[in-house]
DNA sequence: CGGCTCATAAACAGTT
DNA sequence: AAACTGTTTATGAGCC
């Protein structure tokens, strides 16, 4: 984009002798755009990248003009010579004013806070602008004078056309003689910013420098070079919003951003007073522009090789004005930072295109746009295609992987992805009819290969049938805390190892929403509906048994339950109010237990734990590790042999296994989910066991927060 | 096609 | 009163 903007303005100045070209066009539309905008003050905003392009050719225009250095090759009888103050250097030329990323928009957003410091320097430079421009208007009324003389010589010699060529080269070099004095203009303004005085605002268009450039006429120089020489100052031009040379886009207006406190009155600059700029200040700190000030930080001056200590801010505003002023040295130095940034941009764009390659070969559609905002994608995603990712969430996906070492989750890919490759590995995720034990699978983790091995959408990962969730779960939990993909399983699998988890295998609710957010960033983000669907869950999936503290309430898993995985159906009968518990206990049979108010000591008085701890070792994926205890599983069988039959008091200890947060703490009530008369279902175990608070050891006022855990039973 | 599982939304009640 | 917690129902998608 530069590079075309150089190369036209290194081009274009044929088209500026034939009087006409493209540029003029553009620069009448660039007027158009500027007085549409006239109205009310102009503002600048933050593109600082997109002028620092126009750096090398203002250094060489304020060369010109410092050394008052006639234009030696502006006067040059070739049309098309390129004159240097045009040439943009490659470095220039490549530079992708566009990046401009929201960190340094905000920190330029805040910079904009006058100190009376920055007052002084704004003056001051101003004041030397000015100086300088009228060394160039002197230079200027001593060309035109040369000019018309030629002119009048030519006319009473009858030149020849030689010399009328030299006539033109010298509007030329008029023309030339501007644009650098529009290029200072903006250094200066330029200057303005890195010294965090001024911003530019993101989306106005560049200024209008080459258009000017190119699009000029003489006529047009004529009257430009009039109203420069006029009761105008430097600056005047550059807010003079009615002038031809309207630059509007670098006049600067206060209204942009609340903080900004810097004014250039584009109406005051047609006064032809010396000051242009109304400043004021408004409730920004000083504190918080110093602290945004991208030189300095820790009492240190930031600019490149400088580290001067600066015990303050001020100190630091005069050691910048003093050692990094607009001169060669400090022109050379952003140069080379141009050349860093440059670097540092070409490197993302070439990270950013091995994402790309490596998003298509994954099957994943970057340039797909979302679909619906997040919230949406939460909600429909269940309903349609529920495991889809987009880009954001791959790439994401991709920040997991690097932080967490692990890659891409099944879960995000495409229902596309996986229909582009059907005959790829097999499935990752299990279904009841098609499971795949990590035995025959092996470990799951989440690779760039394995990314080609999902399954439809829907089918996620189900302890029920002896997939554990663990194995993915754990060997890719880093990536699902990085990247906002939804994990593959369901509701009830998370919960469940959420609880099991936990030191004492149980969990609040809100312990549970922690866990969750806790584990995926998918639902760090996404908060609008699991939370009710953990609470559907917990409700609906018999598996889950609440144990009602004193205070509150908490949450275990019977895992044998889970292991038979049987949602509370839908058309099952409403639980029954807490009054018909006991008779309903009587009236069905032994298994069929509700919502049972243990206060009545009808339970066992097994806690809670045991009882996730009963279901874990029923559950082999669960008891390999440290969950395999002999003594405690047949504790365990034991007592669940015994709640199979009628429901009876036990003088099991249950606080000799009650984890630290024990059960057994109070009075509790274990709410168990009625189970439906399911003859299939009676002849397994009892899917639930319940506390009490009639074991005679039990002592309400013990302490069993630190109570060895039930496998210290051994 | 029917049944099942699961996700989601919503209504409602009780509790904090 | 509002938020939280828990229960229940309804609906729909995906799968077998």
């Amino acid at each position: 984009m530069m590079q075309e903007s150089g190369t036209e303005t290194r081009s274009n100045n044929s088209a500026i002798q034939n009087g006409a070209g493209p540029g003029k066009h553009l620069l009448e539309c660039t007027l158009r755009e500027s007085r549409s905008n006239g109205e009310t003050p102009l503002e600048v905003g933050a593109a600082e990248l997109a002028h620092l392009q126009q750096q090398q050719a203002l250094q060489a225009a304020r060369q010109i003009l410092i050394n008052q250095q006639p234009l030696c090759g502006i006067k040059t009888h070739k049309r098309n010579d390129k004159q240097p103050s045009l040439q943009v250097p490659i470095s220039v030329a490549m530079m992708t004013p566009q990046v401009i990323t929201p960190q340094q928009m905000q920190q330029i957003l805040q910079q904009q806070v006058l100190t009376p410091q920055q007052l002084q320097v704004l003056l001051q430079q101003q004041q030397a602008l000015m100086l300088q421009q009228q060394q160039l208007q002197e230079f200027y009324k001593k060309q035109q004078e040369q000019l018309q003389l030629q002119l009048l010589q030519q006319q009473h010699a009858g030149k020849q056309p030689k010399e009328q060529q030299q006539v033109a080269t010298q509007q030329l070099a008029f023309q030339q003689q501007l644009l650098q004095m529009q290029q200072l203009q903006q250094q200066h303004l330029l200057t303005l910013q890195r010294q965090g005085l001024l911003s530019i605002q993101p989306g106005q268009p560049t200024l209008p420098l080459q258009p000017f450039a190119q699009g000029m006429i003489p006529a047009e120089l004529q009257q430009l070079w009039k109203e420069v020489t006029g009761s105008h100052t430097a600056d005047d031009v550059v807010c003079n919003n009615h002038s031809t040379l309207d630059l509007s886009t670098t006049c600067i207006s206060s209204t942009a951003h609340p903080k900004t406190s810097l004014l250039l009155n584009s109406q005051a600059s047609t006064n032809g007073q010396a000051s242009v700029l109304s400043l004021k200040r408004e409730s920004s700190s000083h504190e918080e522009y110093t602290q945004n000030h991208s030189l300095y930080g820790h009492g240190v001056c930031k600019w490149p090789g400088c580290e001067a200590i600066c015990d303050d801010f001020p100190s630091f505003l005069k050691h910048l004005n003093n050692e990094h002023a607009l001169d060669d040295r400090s022109t050379a130095q952003c140069r080379v930072q141009m050349q860093v940034v440059q670097q540092l941009e070409l490197q993302l764009s070439k990270d950013k295109e091995r994402l790309q390659a490596m998003m298509t070969h994954l099957h994943v559609k970057s340039t797909e746009p979302k679909a619906s905002p997040q919230p949406q994608l939460c909600t429909t995603f269940g309903r349609e295609n529920g495991w889809i990712c987009n880009s954001q969430q791959l790439e994401e996906g991709f920040t997991g992987i690097l932080k967490g070492l692990n890659l891409v989750s099944s879960a995000t890919l495409s229902k596309t992805a996986s229909e582009a490759s059907p005959q790829s590995l097999p499935h990752t995720p299990t279904t009841p009819t098609a499971p795949l034990t990590p035995i025959t699978q092996g470990p799951s983790v989440i690779t760039t290969t394995s990314i080609h091995n999902v399954g439809p959408i829907r089918r996620r990962y189900s302890d029920k049938y002896n997939v554990p969730i663990s194995s993915d779960f754990a060997q890719n939990q880093e990536f699902y805390k990085n990247a906002e993909v939804r994990p593959p399983f369901t509701y009830a699998s998370l919960i469940r190892q959420g609880i099991l988890e936990s030191p004492e295998k149980q969990l609040t609710l809100n312990e549970i929403y922690n866990w969750f957010t806790r584990q995926f960033a998918y639902f760090r983000r996404n908060a609008a509906t699991w939370k009710g669907a953990i609470r559907t869950n917990l409700s609906l999936h018999k598996c889950f048994i609440r144990v009602e503290e004193e205070y509150g309430s908490f949450w275990t898993v019977d895992d044998e339950a889970f292991k038979r995985g049987r949602h509370i159906h839908r058309g099952r009968p409403r639980k029954p109010c807490p009054d018909e518990h006991f008779d309903e206990l009587v009236a069905h049979s032994p298994s069929l237990i509700k919502n049972i108010q243990t206060s009545h000591a009808y339970c066992s008085p097994l806690s809670a734990a045991l009882q996730a701890s009963m279901a874990e070792n029923s559950l082999p994926l669960y008891t390999t590790a440290s969950m395999g205890n002999p003594a405690l599983n047949s504790l365990a069988n034991a007592m669940r042999e015994d709640l199979n039959g009628v429901m009876e008091h036990t003088n099991s200890n249950g606080s000799d296994s009650s984890p630290g947060r024990s059960p057994m703490q109070g009075m509790h009530q274990v709410h168990v989910k009625e189970e439906p008369l399911d003859p299939d279902e009676n002849e397994g175990p009892l899917s639930l066991v319940t506390t009490a608070n009639h074991s005679p050891d039990f002592d309400p006022d013990r302490d069993y927060e630190d109570e060895p855990v039930n496998e210290d039973m051994e």
